[in-house]
DNA sequence: TATAAGATCTACAGCAACTGTAGGTTCAAG
DNA sequence: CTTGAACCTACAGTTGCTGTAGATCTTATA
């Protein structure tokens, strides 16, 4: 049986994520000693595992709920669980389609700076008006 | 004299917004209506347009306040105003790469799932075991 | 067996950057 | 002068944690 603080350094995160993931109900209750501490077996480690994992790779905890809710009907078939990872993919794609767009930006303001002076400094001029930037890189959040 | 609706449509913003920026002292106090309603001039305006340019950008709010701070010394070197927006090129970078190692990932595993049942479904298997994944995306945030 | 260091416990506040709600007041068009 | 849209304050909620305080438990050593 293992500790919180070593089921933490196991899966590469800390008590307080664990005790968070207990709380939004993503980790299940554990079994706990006469004093009250928690204790976990392999199943748990596992979960984690697999929960960590997954955040490392970007999924929403909303997400990786469904993961595990789907993984515990193994008789059904795994397009949902190929929906969530497509979805997840689509998501990661929009985010360095855009970052790239700002990146370009961000280089061109910068390349475009010779001056000294504040005063005549042609990033904040470009950052004062929108006119003139290239691309719209506006509205979505990343 | 615009209202905060106005002034809220004209930036590409919403009401909300630009009292919270109020509150945390990024935009000045306006003046006031006899009924107590926000009313804003030029400088408003021009001020929320380069806040909410800057925040298309990517930058981090602090990171304005920094910026606007700068621009009221007009007379200074503007390697302090370079050196802002060289980090957040950085930042921008770090997450382009960061996100193109999980898009990989994630096309890896959708193209590796051939199975109809979730019970040997490739995708939780790869989630399940970090030693099935080529790199390492691990640690940092995006 | 006693002690002391270190780990764990609960409960709550805080982070970024907003968004949404409730319940009340003001403004402006007709 | 009415009425409905826009505005006001204050506060809770979002995501995914992180940090704090003050108390209790576990375990290694003397």
């Amino acid at each position: 049986m293992l500790s919180i603080g070593t089921l933490a350094k196991r899966t590469g995160t800390t008590v307080q994520t664990i005790r968070y993931y207990e709380q939004i109900g993503l980790m299940p209750e554990p079994g706990r000693t006469d004093g009250g501490q928690r204790r976990y077996g392999d199943a748990g480690l596992d979960r984690l595992a697999f929960i960590r994992h997954s955040r490392d790779l970007g999924f929403p905890l909303e997400a990786i709920r469904e993961l595990l809710d789907l993984s515990d009907s193994p008789e059904k078939s795994c397009a949902q669980i190929d929906a969530v990872a497509q979805k997840q993919l689509k998501a990661v794609q929009a985010r360095i389609t855009r970052l790239q767009s700002l990146e370009a930006e961000l280089e061109r303001m910068l390349g475009e700076c010779h001056s000294d002076r504040v005063a005549d400094c042609r990033i904040l001029e470009v950052l004062r008006d929108h006119e003139e930037c290239l691309s719209d890189h506006k509205g979505a959040e990343f």
